[in-house]
DNA sequence: GACCCGGTACTCGGATATAATATGTCCGAGTCTGTACGG
DNA sequence: CCGTACAGACTCGGACATATTATATCCGAGTACCGGGTC
């Protein structure tokens, strides 16, 4: 079990499109050059950051997507379950129920015990991830990135904005 | 990403083992038959947790599994890694070295910092599944699950080893 | 000169192939247990 | 009665299918820009 590394290439999108000036917006095409992966493919992992109103785009030339709320609303878990999904990494098939010993008169008032152990990890999981915004992550940057090598990223960008 | 169903039959597995008496061992088929899913499979995760000293097994008649030791040494975290692997769940392939204004004078002294991230929320899954032991399990159980049904399981898995 | 209009180039979005992985099945080699046979 | 050889049952490990998912690619629909024509 290992995530998509549509996580991957997401997050690395979301950050290089908090460059982008208000009004402008980066193309998929810049993306992928950016990132050295495929455009097709990388268009998909954009689409899903779309539909989950992370980004939005435009069409037409000087097209692209940008951010739609400000890095401060924008949690990692807000881009990784836009990519994986919201639901539990854990599915719980209720073996318990084919427990030879079993009558019908067992009902399950609880959910299995061991699900709620998975799901708890699941939870943990989830919240390490709500509590890093978009924000948090260009704060680190600034600090362990040397300050040229931002700058020319920057200019890169909105030269292609 | 979603976890292989393997764990759940593995949580199963090793909490109906806790059952088998000392110097006895309950056989694949019997824990098979007892969770409806295919043995042949299911040998397979056995075999993983075998490999990872969780259980122990022996060959010919009245031969099975059995667990390897205490179920309060057992954590749910050693039974997830027996069958996901230890590997984070998170791979970084460092798309950042891709950037076209980096140069060769910029070297990564430091991880990626959307890695770091990910391996944080990764530690805090496996912590929790660390913090939950087989012992701990047992006790939900007997907690939750009414006592008739228990007493019955028991004397079934008895009754096999 | 200003405005309108249509063609063009570029974009996103969904539909479609291919590769990898998870799931499920099957079989042979080795090993232990219990039984039958022979001393 | 005791020891030994054999048959059966079980595990282990690998080889082999199938289903599902991840990865990669392609093509159509739509839209903004640009140039030319018109008032």
């Amino acid at each position: 079990m290992i995530l998509k590394n549509q996580n991957e290439w997401a997050l690395h999108c979301c950050s290089v499109l908090s460059w982008v000036p208000p009004e402008r917006y980066l193309s998929t095409k810049a993306l992928a050059e950016f990132h050295d992966v495929p455009k097709e493919y990388l268009s998909k992992a954009l689409q899903a950051l779309s539909q989950a109103g992370i980004v939005e785009g435009t069409l037409g030339p000087s097209g692209g997507y940008r951010l739609a709320r400000k890095p401060s609303d924008i949690t990692f878990l807000d881009i990784v379950e836009a990519i994986e999904g919201k639901g539990s990494t854990f599915a719980c098939t209720e073996i318990r129920k084919n427990n030879p010993c079993r009558t019908a008169k067992h009902c399950d008032n609880k959910p299995c015990a061991v699900a709620r152990v998975m799901w708890e990890a699941d939870a943990a999981w989830r919240n390490t991830l709500r509590g890093v915004r978009l924000s948090d992550l260009a704060k680190t940057l600034k600090e362990t990135v040397p300050a040229d090598l931002l700058e020319k990223t920057g200019a890169w960008v909105v030269d292609r904005t």
